[in-house]
DNA sequence: CATACGTGGAA
DNA sequence: TTTCCAAGTAT
């Protein structure tokens, strides 16, 4: 296997075939400047950054509109409420992203003139900012040479370079190889490339090495091993959780908390529950004595490391208010507004169905 | 280094 | 249906 060192000397083939590629072939994103063209707002470029961190772009767009047009910058995200960005948020999952993304915005307000650290070094201070989205805006808002390393990048190196070691083992060697293959021209529009070329052609899945600009290069493709790169280790099986939530509703009003700020769905609106999690069921204790009616069918919802699934119950009893955890009544015409994660969501939408049949 | 942390689409 | 996994970060 070629060394760091042999590598870098075909670093400027690679660089200039991928970003040929690009001019042609670059997806039109709306946080995006075409190849070749000024950076976007710095603004525009972390937020979405942060909203595509483990996330697909198709699921980003529509959330990206809606930000920018309620929030265009960052004073004006700074001075929000937290409830109406976290409502915002539901729905996209990874909710310690949006409370990241709130301390940021206020913290570049507070600490930085209003303006982002221009380096990947300072941006990775901040919240919500690790080694991938400091490069990330370093080399797309700022120009500058740095390492672009996601999941996507590390399918095309691991490949490039036939680097058969494992992940996560693999990331030294990998970002290492990502450094010596990185253009002092146009870093940003570089990074994207990679990362549109590892979303299309440098699939998981059948790759479309025939037709790969990088094909040449590819000492995986040359091997035939295209597709087995990069290794993995296997996944742990998720276990099953059962859980209960309970629904409390009073004139067409229903009784919403604010989770904990840290763990499961930290901050979002939701029903009450048992306080299920991720290592042990709920203990399906009411919050209040009532006459609890169990809601026919139930919710089955999976998360990153366990399946949940979840009971309902319901009163609607005269409630003696002061029982009632911290919370607030929310309307039921308006639940579509309140901002529930997906879970708490598909558990309204059923209790709904249910009362209507009724 | 391992684990917690959402969601929806694709195969 | 099951499994994989996507522009990762914090701890």
């Amino acid at each position: 296997m070629a060394s760091v060192q042999q590598r870098a000397q075909y670093s400027g083939d690679i660089a200039s075939a991928l970003l040929a590629y690009y001019g042609r072939n670059a997806r039109d994103l709306p946080w995006r400047s075409p190849p070749g063209t000024p950076p976007p707002d710095p603004y525009q470029v972390w937020l979405s950054e942060v909203m595509l961190q483990q996330t697909t772009v198709a699921a980003v767009i529509g959330y990206f509109e809606n930000f920018t047009r309620r929030w265009p910058d960052f004073a004006s995200l700074a001075a929000a409420e937290d409830a109406d960005v976290m409502a915002a948020w539901a729905g996209l999952g990874y909710y310690s992203r949006v409370r990241n993304l709130l301390k940021c915005a206020r913290a570049v307000v507070s600490d930085h003139g209003g303006a982002l650290p221009r380096t990947a070094a300072g941006l990775a201070k901040l919240p919500g900012i690790g080694p991938y989205t400091a490069a990330a805006i370093a080399a797309i808002a700022f120009n500058e040479r740095a390492a672009v390393v996601d999941a996507n990048v590390e399918r095309v190196v691991a490949r490039l370079f036939a680097i058969e070691t494992p992940l996560p083992a693999a990331k030294v060697e990998i970002r290492a190889a990502t450094d010596a293959i990185t253009p002092a021209r146009r870093p940003g529009d570089f990074a994207q490339a990679m990362m549109d070329l590892g979303a299309s052609l440098c699939s998981v899945r059948n790759p479309q090495c025939l037709i790969c600009p990088l094909q040449a290069d590819c000492a995986a493709q040359k091997a035939g091993m295209a597709e087995t790169l990069p290794r993995k280790a296997a996944k742990k099986a998720k276990p099953d959780r059962a859980g209960t939530a309970w629904w409390i509703e009073r004139d067409d009003h229903v009784w919403l908390v604010r989770r904990p700020d840290r763990g499961m769905l930290g901050g979002m609106r939701g029903l009450p529950d048992d306080r299920w999690n991720a290592r042990a069921d709920g203990d399906s204790q009411p919050p209040f004595a009532a006459d609890w009616k169990a809601v026919a069918g139930e919710v089955v919802h999976v998360f990153t490391h366990f399946r949940l699934t979840l009971r309902l119950a319901a009163t609607a009893a005269p409630i003696d208010e002061n029982s009632l955890p911290p919370g607030e009544w929310w309307p039921l015409k308006s639940l579509d507004s309140a901002g529930l994660p997906t879970l708490f969501s598909k558990a309204a939408k059923l209790a709904v169905r249910a009362s209507r049949k009724v």
